[in-house]
DNA sequence: TATGTTGTTTATCGATCGATAATAATTCGA
DNA sequence: TCGAATTATTATCGATCGATAAACAACATA
C-alpha cells in the first residue's frame, strides 16, 4: 500500500514530496513509514523498481520482425502496444523527475529503445526497401535520428498530457496509424539518399582499390 | 546577476533549489537576496520571464509562409533558427520544471506553438499540394496532430540531451533537414487520404446540394 | 489468561528551510 | 570631509524536514 501510495504522490509532486503527506494520504501516522522503509531514498528506489520493472514485453521485439505483416501494420501495433503499456500518469512523471534528477534509469531505458526498438525498426524499413542490411551497411547515426524522430513525436504525446497537461486527442490510435503511415511513407526516401551518399564515399576507397589492381 | 545565477541554478536543481546555495554560488550572503526579491517566489516568477520573454522571433512565421522558396527549404530553415534560440540547458530544464509544476506559462506556450506554427505548417503542406486552403475546409485535429508529431520529434532532441543526458548528434542541422524531408515527404500523402475521408463526408452535402439545383 | 511478537502511535530530535531585524560597511553628493 | 542613503552582513526566528526512541495496541500461540 505505501509503494502504491507512494508511486501516485512523487508523480505528482515529485521526490521532494514530504513523507508526512504520504502518510496523511494513507491514513497513518508519518514514522510507520520507516518502519516499513529505512530511509527515504529506499521507499524512492522502489517506487522506481515499480514503475519500470517488467512493464517491457519482448514480444514486441518479436512484432517488429514478423515480415508476415506489412511494416505500416506491425508499426502501428507495436505503438498502440508500447504506448498503452507506458502512457500512464506515473510512468511518464516519474521518468522525466528521475531523468531531471540525474538517475542513469533513464539513460540505461533509452539505450534499450534504441538497441531494441529503433534499430529494429530500422533494420526493417531498409529491407522493405530492399536497402543493404545492417551486417553489410551499418546503421548510420542518422538513420537511428529519423527513427528518434518518429518515437519522439510519440512520446511527445504523453508528455504534453502528463507534464504540461495541454489538450491531446482522445483518438490517440488514429493518430498513432497517421503518424507511422506518414513515417513509412517519407523515411525510405530520405534513407535511400543517405545510403547512396554514404555509399559515394564508401566506394570511393573501394574503386581506387580496383584501380590499384589494375 | 541574482536573476542570471538563479537561473542556471533552478534549471540544475529545480525550484526547491535553496536560496542559502545559490547565495553560496553567488559569492553574497543569503539575506541579501530577499533584499532584491521580497520572497523566493518573486525570484521564480522573474526566472520564468528571463527564460521565455523575447525569445520568440516573430521572422519565423513570415519564413514559413514565404512561398517563394521550396516548403523543405522553409522548414528546415524555421527549425535550424528556432532550436538555436530554444535549445539551451535553460530554457528546456525551466520548461519541464514549471511543466510539472502546473505553472500554466506552458500551455501558453504551446498554444502559441499550436496557433502560430504547427497551423501555419499545415497550411503550407496543403497549398503545396493543391489541397483546400484552411478556409474552405479547416485543419483537422488530426492534420494538427501530424505536425505535432514533426514538432515533438525535434524537440525530443532537447529533452533527450538536457533532461535524460543521453547522446544526441553532433551535427543537429543534418539531422532537422532529414526530419524535415521526411515529413515533407510522407505527411501530404496522409493527408491526401484524410482529406478525401473528410471531403467525402463533406462533400455529401453540397452533392446533393447540387441535385437539388438541377 | 498469560506471554511474546508484530503493528502502530506519541513525542521529539537535530538539521535545514525561507524570511526578518539589527547592525556594520560602503558609496556618493554637497 | 562629513553625513545621509545605500548596500551588505550577522544573528536569529518559526516552520518544516527526515528520522529515532519509547510507549501503546493488536494479535497469535500455548
Amino acid at each position: 500500500m505505501i509503494v502504491r501510495e507512494a508511486t501516485r504522490f512523487f508523480a505528482e509532486v515529485g521526490f521532494e514530496g514530504q513523507t508526512r503527506e504520504l502518510a496523511r494520504r494513507l491514513g497513518v501516522t508519518q514514522p510507520l513509514i520507516f518502519r516499513y522503509f529505512p530511509t527515504k531514498e529506499d521507499l524512492i528506489e522502489r517506487v522506481y523498481q515499480e514503475v519500470y520493472l517488467s512493464r517491457w514485453n519482448p514480444w514486441w521485439e518479436e512484432l517488429l520482425e514478423d515480415r508476415s505483416m506489412p511494416l505500416t501494420e506491425r508499426l502501428s501495433q507495436f505503438y498502440k502496444a508500447y504506448t498503452t503499456a507506458i502512457f500512464t500518469y506515473e510512468w511518464v512523471r516519474i521518468f522525466v523527475y528521475s531523468g531531471l534528477k540525474g538517475v542513469n534509469i533513464n539513460r540505461r531505458y533509452l539505450a534499450l529503445i534504441r538497441d531494441r526498438v529503433l534499430k529494429r525498426i530500422m533494420t526493417e524499413v531498409r529491407a522493405e526497401q530492399n536497402l543493404p542490411t545492417p551486417e553489410e551497411i551499418p546503421l548510420s547515426e542518422r538513420e537511428i535520428e529519423l527513427a528518434w524522430g518518429l518515437h519522439g513525436g510519440v512520446f511527445y504525446i504523453a508528455i504534453r498530457k502528463w507534464i504540461y497537461e495541454f489538450e491531446t486527442p482522445e483518438d490517440i490510435e488514429g493518430v498513432l496509424e497517421a503518424t507511422v503511415e506518414s513515417f513509412v511513407k517519407g523515411a525510405p526516401a530520405v534513407m535511400r539518399r543517405l545510403l547512396e551518399g554514404d555509399q559515394t564515399k564508401a566506394k570511393a576507397p573501394g574503386l581506387s582499390l580496383d584501380n590499384s589492381t589494375i
